[in-house]
DNA sequence: CGGAAGATCCACT
DNA sequence: GTGGATCTTCCGA
């Protein structure tokens, strides 16, 4: 059971909000063009589904877009939005739930020279810049559409048991970027490790 | 069928 | 701190 073995399904046949921090320090894996890219995951966000008003399933909602969502846990749930950018998801629970976790932000373990060339980066590498927001994430991994409900336990992405964060250096906090939730935006719902200067905004947050 | 908004990022002031 | 980019998706009429 080394670091780079996959996370098994049953992983992710849990509530969102379980899954979420357990999630951080996970590895991320993607095979490109012979190449492997490792992110460690460092901030993550649950999604509740039907009964959280930020979520895509708020409601029940089931439309084209939401296909993915609706799959038992361990697959991916990848959307476009703002025109331009990409969101990764874990999807979670079991097919009737429409619950997952984003992947917000992750520092680099190996393959820093692709990531930089897919973010962009010339100069010298800042933190954050290369996967510090779900965005940058899915640039620096080249992650789109097509990667949009592929199992996670196996394929050109996967996540494996990579290094746990420590239960004791879990941070909490609101969800970004959800405000049209109302009241629902105030859950504590966003986890990230302790300090780490990957993650896409720095604290203290409300929570 | 049209309009509005979006789980963001970056450049600029 | 603010606004523009850019286009898919969704909902109401």
């Amino acid at each position: 059971m080394d670091e780079m073995t996959p996370l098994p399904a049953a992983f992710y046949r849990r509530p969102a909000r379980e899954v979420a921090p357990d999630l951080l320090g996970r590895f991320l894996v993607r095979r490109l063009d012979g190449g492997r890219a490792v992110l460690r995951i460092v901030e993550t966000e649950a999604y509740l589904g039907e009964v959280d008003r930020a979520s895509h399933a708020w409601g029940g909602r089931r439309t084209g877009r939401t296909a993915a969502l609706y799959r038992d846990g361990g697959r991916a749930y990848v959307y476009f939005v703002y025109g331009m950018h990409h969101m990764l998801n874990a999807v979670t629970g079991d097919s009737s739930d429409g619950t997952a976790v984003l992947i917000r932000a992750g520092e680099p373990v190996e393959g820093l020279e692709a990531m930089a060339r897919r973010r962009a980066l010339t100069n010298r590498i800042l933190a954050g810049q290369i996967a510090g927001g779900p965005a940058k994430l899915c640039q620096a991994l080249a992650v789109d559409l097509g990667l949009n409900g592929s199992p996670l336990q196996r394929g050109p992405l996967t996540i494996t048991q990579g290094r746990p964060a420590r239960p004791g250096r879990i941070v909490t906090g609101t969800r970004v970027g959800v405000a049209y939730a109302a009241e629902h935006a105030l859950w504590p719902l966003r986890f990230a490790e302790e300090g780490n200067r990957e993650v896409s905004r720095p604290w203290p947050w409300r929570s």
